[in-house]
RNA sequence: GCCCUUGUAGCUCAGCUGGUAGAGCAAUUGAUUUGUAAUCAAUAGGUCCGCGGUUCGAAUCCGUGCGGGGGCACCA
């Protein structure tokens, strides 16, 4: 006699036990014709799953995040049972459904080719076709562990055996095809559509341990509809176009070569940029009261045995030996630079909080396959600082510091941020008790910003814990910038104190933060967020002047002189080429505003200018156009 | 680092199953002096990523190294 409580909080009562299905037909036809999948007390089930006590029943369609990730689970299924109905011998794994879509990891000796993507694609729609309907079964633990032995499906033997005892072993059956899943499955394979695509090969370690054998995953996405597959394409696309690495190049604004792998070579306007991102980096933290030094790049080697990096860090560290033999170090982090710096000199209690600022360009040694455009380099500059202060201004700094970064990122576009805490990894220094005071005071600033955060167990830097900042750009997607991290081991590991209030030396807490994180990736990310189109005032190409022809190549230096002199940049543009060309190059270089000069502007002492992405042609008073410009390139402005 | 894939002119790319390279744009020169997204013509431009091998002959096939791309692992 179950009594179902939907979630309007109405109640339906059954005489006997009922499945999913059957009680969406009771509510109505076309719900029943769209269910995907339901959910008991909470717990995600199938369709056909039968009811038989009181409980709380949701029912889900292709609309909720339920049912469209059913549909994409089932997808994944289809997937390998294609695969294993093309490639009699293929091991199947695993195959999770991932954001906007799924993947599933084969064992196969052959890979996989473009053109097998393709024939897995038909296959798959063939599947769908026939329409076969869902069973599910549970099975004993050894009797399902011997059947997969013994089909060959050593990974699948291997899952089942990883299942804690206890728990059910179900298994699902698409016709013949049969598989270990937790499931829910949808009803049948026809009920999955066709508004799916596979979309990219590529090795994956079982387990995702690259201690363990490679498999060959499979990535294809899956919707409820044409409409949302196309335009899931279509976002993919627009992606595309604003990738940095491709920018870069149109815009001219760097380059990588074979000699420097992961090195960026910024030409001209790409290191226009980079310069306006440090000055305005540097006005922000004069006024928040840093001081700026700068540190040798290259470090004796027992500097580094001191802070701990030689033994933690040394795999990604680049190193040097002199003709004397001596063995230097190319600095991966500022941080033991600048402990240097505080320790010249006493301080006193009076001095803290200490904020000592530095743009510091650092090298890594990355795994080849890790880089990444600007967005994963193996030399980047930081816009690091480190603040030196007493465990009970910890909180107070960090909050500080948390501000200063919302501030910055606001003025440069980014309005949403969320955090991430990282706690202690297992490759760490110092003890346990300093790792308990400087994670509580760190979360406790983290609460304190109010933000939203997710918590990365094990994820902090070997001093310290962290919180990182993440912004989500223009297209909805999230990177991570800046870094803030509280460390109680460097300043004692290399020797820094400070005279407290009763006369005894105290070993300071250290804060280490970088806003943008590295200039490089910050750069990066702004080319895709803007897709090129910078802020007028970061722009590193501001104006444009054209001459409508030669007789007005005096009047448009002048022009452009001018726009120099109320501090903007801007060239002239004197090549043989009539005005639509030029309008045309400019417009795809992405220069903000074109200046028009022809006899009309010469008479009228004014100019025209042509806005980026906007046809109007706008004419104005030198003057005018001067003020409103200067105005418009200050960072308040925008 | 691992799996797959890829490397031809400054850029974007073509070059079928082996017969030492082509286009468009850009560049240079000349003509044209242009009013809001490509004026016309001519010229020049390549160690076909490097190194080995197979072959009478290699951009093309094989091996290897380096780089790029997509992922995995890594992101301290």
């Amino acid at each position: 006699m179950p009594k179902i409580t939907l979630p309007d909080g109405n109640n339906l009562e059954f005489s006997k036990a009922v499945s999913g299905l059957e009680v969406a037909e009771k509510i109505s036809k076309s719900l029943a014709k769209q269910a995907m999948v339901i959910s008991v007390d909470d717990e995600l089930k199938d369709l056909n799953f039968l009811i038989e006590k009181d409980c709380r029943l949701k029912i889900f369609t292709a609309k909720n995040e339920e049912g469209l990730d059913t549909i994409r689970h089932d997808t994944a299924h289809i997937l390998a049972m294609a695969v294993q109905e093309l490639f009699p011998g293929t091991q199947v794994t695993i195959g999770p459904v991932i954001d906007n879509g799924f993947y599933y990891d084969f064992a196969r000796k052959d890979p996989f080719t473009e053109e097998d993507l393709k024939k897995i694609e038909n296959k798959m729609r063939e599947i769908v076709d026939r329409d076969e309907t869902t069973k599910r079964e549970v099975w004993d633990r050894d009797k399902a562990i011997n059947h997969f032995r013994k089909k060959g499906e050593i990974y699948k033997a291997e899952l089942i055996e990883s299942i804690p005892k206890g728990e059910e072993v179900s298994i699902y059956f698409h016709g013949d095809w049969h598989d270990l899943c937790r499931g829910p499955h949808l009803t049948s394979t026809g009920k999955i559509g066709k508004f799916f695509k596979l979309t990219k090969v590529s090795g994956a370690y079982w387990r995702g341990d690259s201690k363990n054998e490679m498999l060959q995953r499979i990535y294809g996405t899956s919707w409820a509809t044409q409409k949302d597959l196309d335009e899931h394409l279509k976002r993919l696309e627009e992606a595309e176009k604003r990738d940095h690495r491709k920018l870069g190049k149109e815009m001219n604004l760097f380059h990588f070569r074979e000699e420097s792998p992961g090195a960026v070579f910024w030409h001209e306007k790409g290191w226009i940029l980079f310069q306006k991102l440090i000055d305005y980096m540097r006005m922000k933290q004069n006024i928040a009261g840093y001081k700026e030094i700068n540190t040798p790049e290259v470090l004796d080697r027992t500097l580094w045995e001191k802070s701990g990096h030689w033994e933690k860090f040394g795999a990604n560290m680049y190193t040097s030996t002199t003709p004397d033999e001596k063995v230097f170090a190319i600095k991966p982090m500022n941080c033991p630079g600048c402990i240097e710096v505080f320790n010249q000199g006493l301080k006193s209690y009076k001095d803290l909080p200490l904020k000592m600022s530095e743009f510091g360009k650092v090298h890594r040694y990355e795994p080849s396959g890790a880089l990444h455009g600007l967005l994963r380099v193996r030399a980047f500059t930081q816009d690091d600082a480190h603040i030196f202060c007493t465990e009970d201004q910890i909180t107070e700094e960090c909050l500080v510091v948390t501000n200063l970064i919302l501030e910055i990122y606001k003025d440069l576009g980014f309005e949403n941020v969320i955090l991430k805490y990282s706690d202690r990894p297992e490759l760490r220094v110092g003890d346990d008790r300093v790792w308990d005071k400087a994670e509580s005071a760190l979360l406790k600033a983290v609460k304190a910003t109010k933000l939203e955060y997710s918590i990365n167990k094990g994820e902090g830097a070997f001093y310290g814990p962290k919180i990182e900042f993440v912004l989500r750009d223009a297209i909805g997607r999230d990177w991570q910038c800046g870094t803030l991290q509280v460390d109680f081991n460097l300043p004692g590991r290399l020797g820094a104190t400070y005279v407290d209030k009763d006369g005894t030396k105290k070993v300071p807490v250290m804060l280490h933060r970088a806003l943008f994180g590295s200039l490089e990736r910050f750069i990066g990310i702004l080319i895709e967020n803007y897709a090129g189109k910078f802020p007028f005032w970061i722009s590193p190409i501001q104006t444009v002047v054209i001459p409508i022809s030669e007789d007005f190549e005096d009047y448009s230096n002048k022009v452009s002189k001018k726009i120099k002199e109320a501090g903007m940049s801007s060239i002239v543009d004197l090549k043989n080429h009539n005005l639509n060309y030029k309008i045309r190059e400019h417009s795809l270089a992405k220069i903000p505003i074109l200046v028009i000069c022809g006899k009309k502007e010469v008479d009228t002492n004014s100019v025209t200018i042509r806005r980026l992405d906007s046809s109007k042609q706008e004419n104005m008073k030198l003057d005018l156009f001067l003020k409103t410009f200067s105005a418009l390139n200050k960072v308040s402005s925008n």
